[in-house]
DNA sequence: TGATTTATCTGACTTTAGTCAGGTAAATTG
DNA sequence: CAATTTACCTGACTAAAGTCAGATAAATCA
């Protein structure tokens, strides 16, 4: 363990002097660097002056004074909130979007050059998404979306393809039975994403049908947030809508091809139960009494 | 492109906000960032006052004066260097020691915490590895050391162990032709270790023979420093130091199963040749010019 | 409607970080 | 050995960050 924290603490020097330098080049536009995060916050769309406030951090007064720089080199624009007038709401200039794409490019050019002087630039990615979601665990969001929507496609997708990769016969989501988008949204069931930081790293969908129980269906971890016990808030989550739903009874199934998923259910208090569909793919078969 | 640049920038805030956690804990000691980053550094071995300076990057007269403080409260001990009276020495008084030891517990407890609450705290450490090896790439130090030392042992046995994982029959280094450590040390041959930060990521051996040519042997780098251009670095060290012993041939071997090493030598300039050794291992056979 | 709460602003302040121009004493050089 | 260089120290300064106690105006509550 000792030589493990030692690993730890070389990464967290390089990353620290990593950071450094990426302030040492935020300083280099001549503004001090409070002022160019509150800037940056901006720009990367907080308008809301409390809210960047407590994204930074930072004392009201300071704030208030950091907002005056900025709008004394006419960058930023305040105005008041359109329902609640105490509230401001900054919006950049034209000359701040122009500041900000500066400093937007100092950020990216770091990124891409250390990105493409690797010759395996996506495993340094995946490298990075997993220690991202590691060190995010504790500022995980859940939001309840349209099964259709971007973030959960972009769920899908990767569990779509993952399904292909690990199972024996490949999987074709066209030969499975895919739920259709109204069963896994309110009123018949509902659709979960779990976003770290804005990237999707979970999903799971409860599938309502009228056979006297809902389906737990798509419940997929991205490979960079596994082993953090995701999974299982995500199924808490889903859960918790079954209830509201006043659904009583829970099933879904899977494939031995995936042990860690068995694995989870019946660690999760799941009872194998017969197969109950003529789905192709699965082996296993779960339930579950609410 | 621009979904890897919003990767790697949602891995940028993650630890731009774990480190600046690590800050705010630091300071929950009472005293300044700076004089406890000075505090660290002298409990971590560094005891020469300009090495301390160059290395945190601080003005001469902050650093005095951040010495001063920690001498104040009895933390440090100054004194003159022993074979240059104007180099001043720190080191720790037994209240430093309790001190620093706090700061070291701060830190370990946070990497321990996140080890320890993962699933899988050996592929985060890698990632780790991976992370801080690319981004430690301009500050490798190349050393010529004794092949028995620590440092050339730690490497070799990761190089034993993947020789053994990728060979089909396995790797013994009993039953291959090894080095003794003399011929790969003046004035027959040379080793040389990459350390990055401090860990050894990467190795060469030069070994002298009497048969009018010598050998690389031992050419390893680190899975977390692959992709860098290391390789192609050592193997200019051992070839520079090869000129500087009047070797003018320079012959390997190696394995079928290692076909970027192959692929290496190959784009480095190096010619095939026939077998020259009974070694059981090697599959081909290379010859450089000096 | 008057009292209270909330979001922000202002002024006065302290601490920390960092810079710069000399100064001192030890070491090195010609 | 005198002149110069080097490593550190001191004093005087500035800028940035952060704190805190009111002040103000909008929103909300009783």
């Amino acid at each position: 363990m000792l030589n493990d924290i030692s690993r730890f603490r070389r990464f967290s020097r390089a990353v620290t002097s990593e950071v450094g330098a990426l302030d040492h080049s935020f300083l280099g536009r001549g503004r001090p660097l409070g002022a160019a995060r509150v800037l940056n916050a901006i720009g990367h769309g907080r308008t809301d002056v409390a809210a960047i406030r407590a994204y930074l951090g930072l004392d009201s007064g300071l704030m208030s004074r950091l907002l005056r720089s900025l709008e004394e080199e006419e960058l930023i624009e305040l105005s008041a909130g359109p329902d609640d007038g105490r509230k401001r709401q900054a919006v950049l200039t034209p000359a701040g979007e122009a500041e900000f794409a500066i400093y937007e490019h100092l950020s990216n050019e770091r990124a891409e050059k250390l990105l493409s002087s690797h010759a395996h630039p996506q495993a340094l990615l995946d490298a990075m998404d997993l220690i991202a979601s590691a060190l995010g665990r504790d500022r995980w969001s859940f939001e309840e979306v349209d099964p259709r929507s971007e973030v959960a496609l972009q769920c899908l997708e990767q569990y779509y393809a993952e399904l292909n990769r690990r199972l024996e016969a490949g999987f074709d989501v066209k030969l499975s039975a895919d739920p259709d988008a109204e069963s896994m949204m309110r009123p018949k069931g509902a659709f979960f994403v779990t976003l770290s930081d804005g990237m999707p790293v979970g999903c799971a969908g409860l599938k309502g049908t009228d056979k006297g129980y809902a389906e737990i269906k798509r419940l997929w971890v991205s490979p960079a947030a596994r082993g953090l016990g995701l999974a299982r808030k995500l199924m808490a989550e889903t859960e918790e809508a079954a209830r509201q739903l006043g659904i009583k009874v829970l099933r879904l199934d899977t494939n031995k091809a995936l042990p860690e998923a068995v694995n989870f259910y019946r660690k999760e208090g799941w009872t194998e139960i017969d197969r109950f569909n003529d789905d192709p793919y699965p082996d296993y078969f779960f339930e579950k009494l609410l």
